[in-house]
DNA sequence: CTTTCTATTGTTACGATATAACATTAATGC
DNA sequence: GCATTAATGTTATATCGTAACAATAGAAAG
């Protein structure tokens, strides 16, 4: 998958963290690659989003890198969000698929996005809690 | 269920369409009732949205009055969002609760917010197209 | 009824998120 | 080369949201 170096430098930086990052975290973090305005970081994101590669996180106004496999194919992702810990846990459930299928079609619904975002606090913090 | 003045004008304003609005669209709503900042819409959005009255939509960064009788029980809502016309669906789904409820289960994730927004095209603007 | 406490409101200033408009440069195909 | 298209750079500005502090109104206790 062809990208421009902006492109590149925003999928590389996102492919290491699973803390999603606002646009200008993400530009803070590649000034030292040249970046300088918030444009650039957000061009890069509408490409990336567009393929499938980045997903946005509405609830927090921040992006993650797809985690899936079959990253591009624009299957519905679930996020789980954990306060806790910033972590974004993404990954599909065909019950839940199943559901807003038929949600969608019990409606005459044509869908073009399907957004589904838990917040919470994920298993891990709740062990670690004090 | 007892508001502050400016919580009340909101919330009426809300109450008279099913198209989600920003804040700064019902600011300028009610400027003729005497609003002049952006504040005293967001806090009388807080409390509302504290009280399960109103949602926000996170994915256009709006706001409606919940149109469930059980408003205010905080169920999870769901939301179709119609790119033609507008307008906010909102419905509750058993089944989709379940299928959410499991995957939280299943991951031992505590949630506290469910979000759920489909974007498309809604029937009745399918059968208007011209 | 007045004092006290709390909730609500008002106002200014600012921070955070996102895009419009236009200029420039790089890559691609002929 | 030369034309065409994609990517980039830059400035300015629009949109969304909150911090901090002052003022006011309502209810509860004395």
């Amino acid at each position: 998958m062809q990208m421009g170096r902006n492109e590149d430098l925003v999928y590389q930086l996102l492919t290491e963290t699973s803390t999603p990052m606002s646009a200008y975290d993400i530009l803070d973090a590649l000034r030292p690659e040249g970046l300088r305005a918030p444009l650039q970081v957000y061009r890069a994101l509408t490409k990336l989003i567009d393929k499938g590669a980045v997903h946005r996180i509405e609830s927090i106004n921040a992006f993650v890198a797809c985690s899936q496999h079959d990253c591009g194919s624009h299957a519905t992702s679930i996020f789980m969000l954990c306060t806790e810990c910033d972590t974004a846990h993404e990954f599909s459930d065909p019950a839940l698929a199943t559901a807003m299928d038929g949600l969608c079609g019990d409606r005459d619904f044509s869908a073009t996005r399907k957004l589904v975002e838990i917040t919470g606090i994920c298993g891990r913090c709740k062990q670690t809690a004090n």
